[in-house]
DNA sequence: GTACTTGCAAAGATTTTGCTTCCAA
DNA sequence: TTGGAAGCAAAATCTTTGCAAGTAC
């Protein structure tokens, strides 16, 4: 399984099977979930949405169905500075790559994109080789609502 | 305890101090290595090369002083893209903020300064009126040794 | 039919908490 | 002396693994 960093724009699932994944109605399901969040969904975040349509699915298929969306570089695994806890967030690597911005105080997520971020990740490509396939970048600090 | 963005060039030891925090022994030990080490710690790492020198001192301590350092804005926490499975790296605030790049294939790290870097984060600032006080980017992807 | 996937239970890894004893200032 | 810190044990949180049974292709 190699990482994909030309990630097309095809929902999720047609993707899958384009590469060939097996498309069990648990994968499905969770793809969908993932595709239409909004995003910044942890494991059992997605495990509680999925569970009300089908209350059988384990904890652990949502486990084993990142962790094959992460290595197919299909999902982007996020930190959020850890605002909560240890766990990790995921969101579908659809849009143009963007910054996390987490407010320390009111917990909001905001996203930012940049061109200067662009041309950040061409000059680490080219000035030190390094072929990139991923990339996170995450502020912590106070949003312009928390300030003074 | 409020965390500081604007941290000074002395050594831990002297800025908790200076900021009023009391100093033990497994203080100073777990802060002084925390200085000289080559940067890319984490707890347990840290645990153990404290032991070298008290084999008393608890694990429990090493993640306690850890998260009074954090509050305090005085060392940065890192998941270097999780190479190696869900903990954190720390390292000493003392530097100018830089990039980590970490080779999926070899687990080399490597650190990137560019001012570009520093115009995003001033661009963020700006249009967003966020105030940052940590910020963290990561870049998971292929070294120059190991492309090909 | 067969290889891949799921569910279940259990374990693993990392970090946090409660409480008593101890020590820095 | 006294409030904050350390040690110990236990728990909490998040994630992974082993294996039998089930299912997509």
């Amino acid at each position: 399984m190699e990482a994909d960093a030309n990630v097309s724009r095809r929902p999720l699932e047609q993707e899958l099977v384009s590469r060939g994944v097996r498309m069990t109605h648990q994968r499905r399901l969770l793809v969908q979930i993932i595709q239409s969040a909004d995003g910044h969904l942890d494991a059992v975040g997605l495990w509680q949405r999925a569970m009300q349509q089908d209350p059988t699915l384990n904890k652990v298929t949502v486990y084993r169905t990142l962790g094959m969306l992460k290595k197919l570089g299909l999902v982007d695994e996020l930190d959020l500075m850890h605002l909560e806890g240890g766990k990790h967030y995921y969101e579908a690597k659809t849009t143009r790559d963007h910054i996390h911005l987490a407010c320390t105080k009111c917990g909001r997520i905001q996203e930012f994109e940049s061109s200067l971020f662009e041309k950040l990740k061409g000059q680490i490509e080219r000035e030190r080789q390094f072929r990139i396939s991923t990339v996170r970048v995450e502020a912590g600090g106070l949003c312009d609502r928390c300030q003074e």
